[in-house]
DNA sequence: GACATATTCAATGGTTTTCTTGAATAAAAC
DNA sequence: GTTTTATTCAAGAAAACCATTGAATATGTC
């Protein structure tokens, strides 16, 4: 029988959606994708890639179907297709957390030096937001705070961080969040509310996670 | 600053664990191992391969930390290197079948046509087998039944269904499962008992998918 | 209709992947 | 110590991938 051609080509299809994710820029496309809709430039400014190459990774993660894109004027903005593509992502992660040599080397190459800050569990945050007495703070852009948050977070965007300082509530106990494990904002903000004398932890993983988890959201 | 060069290299390490999974035979290669260790010429021979391409594909793998290989005497076995090799394949699958365009009509090409098997879900075995009414049947290799296989299953590959269908409990309600949704041995067993006249149907999905969702199995 | 903006397309060249083939190793059997 | 068996290594060619560049397209504004 020429099974086997049959089958050869079930497992290709069924391989084209790691292919999809196989290259590091496609797979930082899809981590801000997780985030909420995206037009191209936004997209290729977060990537540090010229506007054609992203528009052609974009292509790429169209055809495999995991991200879909709609115009609106003059932009077209992507967005994942589902939830799965997300769940795709963060296993993947794992995976390569487990077993991907050097990896953390890498990470501590592009995080810093971690050691100094507190953090703070999903399920530590969940208890204490029960209890009351933290103030959750979302540093991610607004957009994204708009199309996502953790319910009760308020929204400071990192870049307005030191200007807005005052929105703090005096002596409050602060658990601020961004994107995701490898996303830089959190840590920023601890640093610099840290620096000002204000109690902060970062939450170990980001707003995806925290939905992934079901626990409880809210948006705009 | 040169962030963007130390982001981009951790992308693309966490990108490596799909690039492992990104092409058809190494899918079908984790696929078999998920299903226990396994020497090179076997796996060769169930993805239609010379050893030596096996070999390199296999290395591939090993490369990313994805698999494990021990040496016995003259073989070398390879598994996978821990559970979340298996989700990462499983969540992969997922959203091909509910991404890639296309994939419906290449399985229905592998699997030929399904409308007349009887399926049941994970679930609805659970409940039967709570109520004692069901043989359920494990048609995958004998050394796949003993690295672990739903408790209570009774072994018959199905290379040997056809002459030890005596084996079979007259008037049994049959289930039977294989490796998973893509494998074509339960639905062979069904229909060998199907036109013998034993009412048959076949787990939806495998045992990997049955394992991972702690249900009850028993090994050896 | 001319112009500006956002995105895609097409061509190029360098790199990586994949399969094939035949030779090289390493352990076990004789 | 030669032979057998299982696996890996090495070299080569076709195909796919990826970043770059400059041109083309589509929408909206003047």
């Amino acid at each position: 029988m020429a099974d086997h051609i049959a089958k050869a080509a079930l497992y290709d299809a069924l391989a084209e959606s790691a292919k999809a994710l196989a290259n590091g820029r496609r797979a930082e496309l899809v981590d801000v994708l997780a985030q909420g809709e995206r037009s191209v430039e936004e997209l290729a400014d977060e990537i540090d890639q010229t506007v054609a190459n992203t528009s052609q990774h974009l292509q790429r993660l169209l055809r495999s179907g995991l991200v879909e894109s709609r115009r609106e004027g003059t932009r077209i903005y992507y967005s994942l297709s589902s939830a799965v593509v997300g769940d795709l992502w963060r296993t993947m992660r794992r995976a390569a957390q487990e077993h991907v040599a050097g990896l953390e080397q890498l990470a501590a190459d592009y995080l810093g030096d971690r050691s100094k800050l507190r953090t703070i569990t999903r399920d530590d945050l969940r208890a204490r937001l029960r209890d009351g007495d933290v103030v959750v703070l979302d540093v991610r852009p607004e957009a994204e705070y708009a199309a996502g948050h953790i319910r009760g977070a308020i929204s400071i965007p990192i870049h307005d961080l030191k200007l807005r300082l005052g929105d703090i509530p005096d002596g409050a106990d602060v658990v601020a969040y961004c994107r995701g494990p490898y996303c830089v904002y959190a840590d920023e903000a601890v640093r610099v509310l840290s620096k000002k004398g204000v109690t902060a932890a970062r939450l170990e993983d980001g707003f995806p996670e925290w939905a992934e988890a079901r626990l409880p959201v809210a948006s705009h």
